[in-house]
DNA sequence: ATCTGTATAGAACGGTCTGTCTATCTCGAC
DNA sequence: GTCGAGATAGACAGACCGTTCTATACAGAT
């Protein structure tokens, strides 16, 4: 059993599927996508969507779960070798800037699946939030920032309104000035920490 | 000719429909809601809707058009009697704050409408959302807030966060949030130019 | 009383959706 | 070579979609 090497090496249905089917969901909506798109672009039988998801719901929440997972792998890779608190939130910007022109400009894919079912509790989506939300309020205590709480939810705010901004617009402009906005908010508070530690 | 006072007044089809198709847009979104459903709901006849609105599409931009012309008419109203811009600015956020809840914090509905059609360009939804920041950037030069374009995108910026994040928590406390954070935002810089003009 | 415009109910159409099914094929293990 | 798992193609069912159509009922104006 080798691995071939020189051959494209055709990637199992499974993960053909996941890829084509995450790409279209993020393009064009997941109610808007239907399965047939999917399975003739993803070039992979009827049978085996169903053999491995169950359904087009299933194949819906694999696509939102590895989201989550590869969106926090993609953050952690980004902060290797950045010590500086600030500059690992600003990392959350930078990333977003550098992701939204080739997704289209469609804003947060999360914040998208909650307008598309508005009645579910959609699992992977809840977690990516409060992950964003401790890890900010871990980096604002390290940061030394009065009122780290209060802070990480305002700067997530600030991350939420610049995707929201940049779906609008079709533009990188509001999550660079969300990006600005955060930072100057950031600088801020450490300013009134110290200020207050003056005293 | 005489309308008529103690009877319920049975309001023309157009008008029930269009009430209807908004109340179930908003709540479960456009793609989710059936024409059938609508026409259920409304106790209308299907001819009548064709009639009126020429299609579902039709339905969709009246629903979408009647939503800016009656938010910015909600504004309007909130703001007699209110001279201080600052504070004028806020009623964005108290309106949003009352509506929320009994909205079943949905969020932007001009947001979710984007995100529902990515493809399109929605022309009320882009004309509510000029009207804001231009409304924003009268209030802050009238504030004597420096540089009142910036601020404007930024009070904007932390709105459109506000409302996601009332979505995604299905709360009014990110409104909350948002609403301080404009204050102390608009504070500030107000200050920077009191600050510049004493110097 | 008759005409007209508008509302009604409901059948029907073509299309698309998710999901199931059958039947064939490929390929690695033994 | 044989077997079996998994992939393939494609027909099919049943529901729902938006839309068009016919036929009927009812109001007000003439």
């Amino acid at each position: 059993m080798r691995t071939p090497v020189e051959t494209p090496a055709k990637r199992p249905p499974a993960e053909r599927l996941l890829d084509t089917a995450s790409a279209l969901f993020a393009e064009f909506g997941i109610r808007a996508v239907g399965v047939d798109r999917i399975l003739a672009e993803a070039g992979v039988a009827r049978a085996s969507l169903y053999s491995s998801y169950g359904s087009k719901d299933g194949l819906v929440h694999a696509y939102l779960d590895r989201l989550d997972r590869r969106d926090r792998a993609r953050w952690n890779d980004a902060v290797v070798g950045i010590d500086d608190p600030v500059r690992r939130i600003l990392t959350f910007f930078d990333l977003a800037l550098a992701s939204a022109p080739g997704k289209n400009f469609r804003g947060c894919q999360y914040a998208n699946a909650a307008t598309e079912f508005p009645e579910e509790r959609i699992e992977p989506v809840l977690a990516h939030r409060e992950w964003l939300l401790d890890t900010l309020v871990g980096l604002l205590d390290r940061a030394g920032a009065a009122d780290p709480g209060l802070t990480a939810e305002r700067v997530r705010l600030i991350y939420d309104g610049a995707l929201a901004g940049s779906k609008f617009e079709h533009s990188i402009e509001p999550i660079r000035r969300g990006r600005d906005l955060a930072a100057e908010l950031i600088e801020a508070v450490r300013g009134a920490r110290r200020a207050h530690a003056d005293a």
